[in-house]
DNA sequence: GTCTATAGAGGGATAGAC
DNA sequence: GTCTATCCCTCTATAGAC
């Protein structure tokens, strides 16, 4: 592996785990083998290396994502949005993203300015005005756009609860299964009530 | 205020929007009008002052979860339930407290050893054994201890998600109805089926 | 492209006057 | 209990030899 790309995974391992702040030059340079010092000969300073680690990430898991979505959906939409969940578990099993996206999700709640993620969110979400419409197709009651808005904002709440349970006590296929079995019916009744 | 409680507060406030890393004795002592040398006349030392600002955020939380319980255990398992689920919304509408739990689930994640959050997550589940006693008796279903861990994950992952969603984009009456209707009908079908 | 040397700033913390 | 002065350390970043 090229020196740069051994010095990117060093600094993703070391600011996901640490955060920006706790992460120095020092800790990153040491894990590839080098000074600190020459670390800027790859990267200009430690913010340039922080938003070059995050913009491949995101630009990864966006991608990750939309392969997912494209290899399913023509099958019916609760094969998708379960694929899709099972995508995010996938993707987030590597504790480091796992660590990335929370911390990221808390930058862009505080109001930090200093080293916002921000170009984070948007990417994520590049193919969602594609899967909205996949989905509401065959569900004439997601015309209704309040019905609809409620039924992705559980949805995602699904998938991010599930995340916070991964950070602190790991993937679980039982429960896994048993938080989707649960969403699904109860996203279902809720459109057949209305 | 005495001093000494107007220092927490401007620490809860820089901590939880700045991490502790990113948190300085200089920005804490400005907030209150102070040289950062004065604060040690108080605490000890940042970290000192970091664990106290935790403990009493912990303790108050406990509290306060603790309190809904009381108020609403002799009554039926849903609005037991929903009650707790508003409290949370309630509690954690404060933007400090968020960010602080958040950042608590990040500290218990990483493991990163250093400020660890150690009395964190435990606290909020001191009378945890006691509610589950009490969802369990009217729901012989329950009983299974699969089932029954199944039931609580899934009950405990909305409101982690609920409160992400709270982080990034704020309560909405609307999306936390829609979200408990959806988890009730979820978990009730699922128990009927079993 | 990696090293040594070093600048320059800012952090946590202590000593001692008032 | 708050201040000024100060210590010591670590951090980011630059300069220049090899």
């Amino acid at each position: 592996m090229a020196t740069k790309e051994q010095i990117k995974d060093s600094a993703f391992y070391c600011f996901a785990h640490y955060g920006y702040e706790g992460t120095t030059m020092q800790d990153i340079a040491s894990a590839v083998g080098l000074k600190k010092q020459s670390l800027y000969a790859h990267f200009g300073s430690k913010e340039e290396l922080y938003r070059a680690v995050m913009k491949e990430q995101y630009r990864q898991i966006a991608l990750e994502l939309y392969d997912a979505y494209i290899n399913l959906k023509e099958k019916p939409v609760e094969e998708l949005l379960k694929g899709l969940f099972m995508k995010y578990a996938e993707i987030f099993s590597d504790r480091r993203r796992l660590l990335l996206w929370k911390r990221a999700a808390i930058h862009l709640g505080s109001g930090d300015t200093k080293h916002l993620s921000s170009d984070a969110w948007p990417v994520e979400y590049s193919f969602m005005e594609e899967l909205h419409k996949t989905i509401r197709e065959p569900h004439p009651t997601l015309e209704d756009p309040a019905v609809f808005q409620t039924f992705i904002a559980s949805y995602q709440l699904m998938i991010q609860g599930y995340l916070e349970w991964m950070l602190v006590k790991g993937h679980d296929n039982e429960i896994w299964k048993a938080v989707w079995t649960s969403f699904w019916r109860g996203a279902m009744s809720c459109l057949c009530a209305n």
